[in-house]
DNA sequence: AGTATGTAATTGCCTTGACAATCATTGTCT
DNA sequence: AGACAATGATTGTCAAGGCAATTACATACT
């Protein structure tokens, strides 16, 4: 019986688009199953804001969602969650009463100083059989599409 | 004020799920914009379904799924909705009497040669800045990644 | 000042897709 | 042959995310 089913009977076409989206799967299958294999009880989307904010400083809502091609709506979604687990907190934005400011707790912090360890290490994992050149082409082929696709209508 | 707020206070990590990720979306965005002014009412997942079909034969509705790394009652339902717009036919496998063999209807055969024409050039367009050395290295590098992820346990 | 237009966040509603349980059938093992 | 594990499809249930409408505030215009 045949072990890896992988192409019964559909011949691999390895288009880009199809090329793009398993190794998106793949990369987030690995991250989510490094948070739970390390007890973070958070998901893909919500470690990446953790992420940003730690990077970055405090940030609103509104660019949160922009940043990572997400809906508002969704946004605040996430956001309760995050604040619900005591990893975040809205405070009221200094400039404009309409905004917030999302800062990450003490609680938020401690996550990620845990998380930052093996998030690296899964970054990288998916390029380990590349060697330092080949993967700096990759960057630089891979920035070049995405500006392209950026600046199509 | 500024037009385009990209990147607002949160400076362009670039890492590579980054890249994949913005990639992937803009690459999705870009091929659902064109079904729907093109008229035809399917969305992204189906019409890959239609695209597997269409190229490779009928096919079982579990290797559907495992080609497109979906889950297999999400493609019950996917299936439920080309059949329901007439597309997509169910018949039972001659092998085993617990699968089904999924043909194209003449619609669903209608479908895919209007499809097809702009699905080849939606994705051609990511890739227009590239010369044909760059997207050859390009694929390269990118099964190498794939097949790398493939490999992670 | 006052009006109009734009933006920030939130909410309700809906679709997509994941997971687990179930049923039918197939293959394996003794 | 009979028991038993493995596989194919389906269903219920749930979480994630998109869209549209709403509310509150800000900016621009006259």
């Amino acid at each position: 019986m045949q072990k890896t089913p992988s192409l019964c009977g559909i011949r691999d076409d390895s288009s880009f688009p199809m090329l793009i989206r398993q190794i998106r799967d793949g990369l987030l299958h690995q991250i989510e199953r490094q948070l739970v294999d390390s007890g973070v009880a958070i998901n893909y989307s919500q470690h990446l804001v953790v992420k940003i904010i730690a990077k970055n400083g405090p940030q609103m809502p509104g660019d949160l969602a922009r940043y990572l091609d997400h809906n508002a709506g969704a946004m605040t979604r996430l956001l309760d969650q995050l604040e619900d687990k005591g990893y975040v907190e809205r405070k009221p934005h200094a400039q404009d009463r309409r905004a917030l400011t999302i800062e990450l707790t003490p609680a938020g912090k401690e996550l990620w100083r845990k998380m930052s360890q093996f998030i690296e290490h899964a970054q990288d994992l998916a390029l380990r059989d590349l060697k330092a050149t080949d993967r700096a082409k990759l960057f630089d082929l891979l920035k070049r599409v995405r500006d392209t696709l950026d600046e199509t209508p």
